[in-house]
DNA sequence: AACAAAATATGATAATTGTCATACTTTGTT
DNA sequence: AACAAAGTATGACAATTATCATATTTTGTT
């Protein structure tokens, strides 16, 4: 078993104000899973337990709406945390959580976090800023949602996925997403952002080969109407 | 100067941790405000350096988006604190607190609540549970403003203010937004707002007289199509 | 009471987006 | 290699929503 020190989940979360003491405990009583693309790690509704600390791939946390939809909240990468929220709160999760990658994954059962949480004022307080952070990035997410239009939706959502996952070495979103996913960020139906991407692809902004998606015109993108 | 022990804000808020004495302390460093109907609290990207208990009156928490409209984020009623998550964060306000009613607030330094924030683990713990709350609800919000149509979303939003903040005597909605603000609320422009109003007056859904809106059937404002 | 300003209402029209149908392409499986 | 299934693409059309113009009503101020 591995000792959690080097984690690089352990460097970039809350978990980084964890002593040695502690990190020894909590490395014996994780449990690590590898999760297959397209698997869940946890569902809406589902009583959790504990977090999740994300070692290696992307996964996308998601509500179904009542239309049938899939909404996509978040994209989560390595080294960050699953499941605060709901240990805070004591409630079954709000949102689905689903590997866009294969990935691999650490749980730690809720009675060992809240000890640290209770105990380690610099942990506790790591964790609140995280939820904070999010809470600010959901309410700006809803004003957009709220007022852009999808084009624009779309175009932000592009820069997004570069700047935060990355280029392949052609120059191509590292993040593969299919249609349907990526309509889901927007909020839109699948047809529509396929034909909104065509049309991005015709104007030049970005370029589609195959599954792959390169853009072309990042000021352009973001500036769209 | 009042002693906050008997005030609707400490009965409600996460201030019902606090004890006798850290009332006490509370009670001295307090600085009480009336604020106006169209009166700001606070703006978006301002500097708080405190929060602030609501006393009485309702309160609109919005952003201003990059097409000049203003988007209704959470509304904030009696006994409700504001500036928590900047206050954490330690960042300016993400949101502008905007007064819907003629208010009564307080306002506590950020030097006194974090003493209570540090030392006080039930508070501390209020404190985040709230945040929490406001971070689950967000998502929701943002789901709903990414999947629903607008129509569906003024059903939603006329039974919320009905349920939230009641009725008058007469049956109208208690809580008076103007169409723009309702529209704010919505993700919608003005027009469309007062011409659904219309519709759905027309449909028997609810009653318009004057500035009052009625809801005579919540079951079918519910199931909008 | 009279007036200006703001808010509400409605029409006409354009733009955006969703839905359904269908074709084409890619992927994975046997 | 062959096939089914899934994913992507596009057309045609309908529905929704935004925008601009213009009344009408309400509100606040003098």
């Amino acid at each position: 078993m591995s000792k959690c020190e080097q984690c690089i989940v352990r460097q970039f979360s809350s978990l980084k104000a964890l002593n040695k003491e502690e990190l020894l405990r909590m490395a014996d009583c994780k449990t690590s899973y590898t999760i297959k693309k397209g698997e869940p790690i946890f569902e809406e509704g589902e009583v959790t337990n504990g977090i999740y600390c994300i070692k290696d791939g992307i996964c996308k946390l998601s509500k179904l709406s009542d239309n049938g939809k899939d909404q996509i909240v978040k994209l989560v990468k390595p080294g960050e945390l699953l499941g605060q929220r709901s240990m805070i709160s004591d409630e079954p999760a709000n949102l689905s959580a689903v590997a866009l990658e294969d990935m691999e994954v650490c749980f730690i059962p809720r009675s060992e976090v809240m000890q640290f949480f209770n105990q380690n004022n610099q942990f506790s307080m790591n964790v609140m800023r995280t939820i904070c952070d999010d809470l600010k990035g959901a309410d700006d997410h809803m004003v957009n949602m709220a007022q852009k239009t999808v084009r624009q939706r779309l175009g932000e959502t592009l820069i997004y996925l570069e700047d935060t996952f990355g280029k392949n070495e052609d120059g191509s979103l590292h993040i593969q997403l299919s249609r349907e996913e990526l309509a889901g960020m927007i909020g839109t139906a699948t047809e529509s952002c396929i034909r909104l991407l065509s049309e991005l692809n015709k104007s030049g902004y970005i370029e589609l080969t195959g599954k792959k998606i390169t853009l072309l015109d990042k000021n352009k993108l973001k500036r769209l109407t």
